[in-house]
DNA sequence: CCACTATGAATGAACGTTCATTTATAGATT
DNA sequence: AATCTATAAATGAACGTTCATTCATAGTGG
């Protein structure tokens, strides 16, 4: 017997494998508990319904992806160990990161995504994440505008525009990993940094 | 009594909004005759399977894309009736258009795209529809690097940018439609592209 | 001994599919 | 023109399956 914290992430895991694998929509409590290695009544002990599991599931990709990002980008680790310069590197690092990149994350990412316009609590989650990435972002982008005094150059369109980008290349990663690399990737994101910022990105 | 073809698109016409309005794993047969004013057994019969109404719905969706992206990106149409840069402008139009950009139809492409790094069918309808994009603006891109005379610049890498940033603003009219407007969201794409052509854009 | 965790057979609702039946249309026959 | 016949379209009750959820029972730690 485990306790319940310990069965809790548990059944998480099982279920991001079995979306990644399955499909949201094939992932049954039978495949979940049976990946977990437990009882099928299990899930429902620890988590009162699938519904209210598929959620908790989303909250924990979404928390982790953004405990990630916040490392990078609140202020007091941006300003004291580094430039703004290494703060934009280490996005794009870890945006493009093997831990953020791989399959299985992005497979359970946009099965949500694909849902959310249906589901409202889908929805929420979603649009909270993104709605802090894109704060964070833009703070990051506006202190390089102010710094490298580049004119003319909007730092909400340029957060915007970079956040789709990377939403997008997520995407190509996942649907034809064969057309497009992570290396591939990565020099793309990059080459819209060194547009917006070039006296920031060598 | 209606022909074949016609029973067919009313019944693809009612799985797209069902789709869209009670997301990709609720969709039912139930849901979609009803919502086309016919009878249960009719999708069965027009259709064989479940499976193979949702599989000739995104036929249906990609299909119509494709031809609204020919239409502008074939050569005889790009070349005769203008210039490179008009090119450009009416395929920034189209990809943002009202058509393109409905609810409706970007809620089908992202539901797919959810499950289909689980179903394989899904899976080559969406990157076959992919790589033809990316032929065709690659093709366009090439042209103008060209024309233009642009020193250093990667139009195969300009066109992945381009199309992930494309994706990414669908993905976020869809999910955050009150953070970003399509008027932004077409302000943001036109900048990309400026940015990489400004010979070609005002 | 009590409270908590875990099991998995049982349950009932919901689903895709089938098919006997009905309805509509077009061509042939009188 | 009116009637009959053949073919296809359309219906929806019924069927078997699958699913999430429940719960009586068993196991475990304090």
């Amino acid at each position: 017997m485990r306790s319940r914290s310990e069965r809790r992430l548990q059944l998480i895991d099982a279920t991001i494998r079995c979306i990644a694998q399955h499909g949201l929509s094939a992932t049954t409590m039978q495949l979940v508990t049976r990946e977990a290695g437990l009882s099928l009544g299990i899930a429902n002990l620890h988590f009162q319904s699938k519904e209210n599991l598929l959620a908790e599931t989303l909250r924990h990709v979404t928390r982790e992806y953004n405990d990630g990002l916040l490392a990078i980008l609140t202020p007091e680790n941006s300003t004291s160990d580094g430039c703004l310069a290494d703060t934009l590197e280490r996005l794009l690092d870890f945006q493009l990161s093997h831990g953020v990149t791989q399959r299985q994350k992005m497979a359970v990412w946009f099965a949500y995504y694909g849902e959310a316009s249906a589901r409202p609590i889908y929805q929420k989650i979603c649009s909270s994440s993104d709605r802090l990435s894109m704060q964070k972002v833009e703070e990051l982008f506006a202190a390089i505008v102010n710094e490298g005094e580049y004119k003319d150059r909007d730092p909400q369109q340029l957060a915007t525009g970079y956040l789709a980008l990377i939403d997008g290349l997520w995407l190509s990663l996942l649907v034809a990993p064969r057309v497009l690399t992570k290396a591939r990737g990565k020099d793309v994101a990059r080459a819209y940094l060194q547009q917006a910022f070039p006296k920031h990105l060598n």
